[in-house]
DNA sequence: ATTGAGGTTCCAGTGACTGGAAGCATTATA
DNA sequence: TATAATGCTTCCAGTCACTGGAACCTCAAT
């Protein structure tokens, strides 16, 4: 397979194709033409990191959680470690980004937003 | 005042500071020595930067809002609409979040997290 | 006189891609 | 068969909002 095919069946751009094998996340062999030779189990990665990144895994997590993949005397335990931490740091996320929507919304509603200076979002900003 | 002290009284630390003057988010003197040297407004203008951050804006959103807040002949509509342009960004990542959350606790209350390999996570990873 | 704290500039790195240029290989069309 | 279009290659630069570090300068205190 070439990279474009590889790409449409991976969901993966063929240009984050390259940099994952730049970063050594896959390594696809080679045809005699200097194109890149995909074999299933390529794709396969490609489509697990695809999947592990929707889920918001940092790359260097993608790289572990892979090779425990392929490790087949890993312990599920480590696996759950990585993914429990990732999901305190999602709930983390979504705390903050809830707290910036709390302050923010509060802001909108008071604000007429017509065609007049006054505004109480930027009060709201330059308040002591 | 010199950056040290804005730093601490704006909460912003002083490469933060040095870059938005770079950036051209503020412009303060200069004092013989070469040292920056602030003024109460500058003051004022980067604790409005860092609350506007602290909400989440942009640094382009922060350019726009602090030329408002010193336009007095502004209307409040254009605030406004940044503010919930920004609101909308800022729900769709709480959603996109929240369904990366669904997922991978799903995953994780799946997964025995003990000695064995056997792991419904990388399961799910794979799942083709 | 010297030390330490705090200021200066400039360069490089972060994460995870993404865009674009320049050039080679293959495939489709006239 | 010539050419054009597509697809592949590498390499460099840019994104966003800082942040770290080096090398150097200025000022206040000992």
């Amino acid at each position: 397979m070439n990279i474009g095919e590889v790409a449409e069946r991976s969901g993966i751009p063929p240009k984050t194709i390259r940099y994952y094998e730049d970063i050594g996340l896959v390594r696809p062999q080679r045809s005699n033409n200097g194109y890149r030779a995909f074999q299933e189990t390529d794709l396969h990665k490609l489509a697990f990191l695809g999947r592990a990144r929707a889920l918001g895994f940092t790359i260097e997590d993608c790289r572990t959680l892979l090779s425990l993949y392929e490790d087949e005397a890993r312990a599920s335990a480590q696996v759950k470690a990585i993914a429990e931490e990732h999901l305190t740091a999602i709930d983390e996320k979504i705390t903050q980004l809830q707290d910036m929507r709390e302050t923010l919304s509060h802001l909108v509603e008071a604000c007429h937003g017509d065609q007049r200076p006054d505004c109480p979002i930027l009060k709201g900003l330059s308040a002591t």
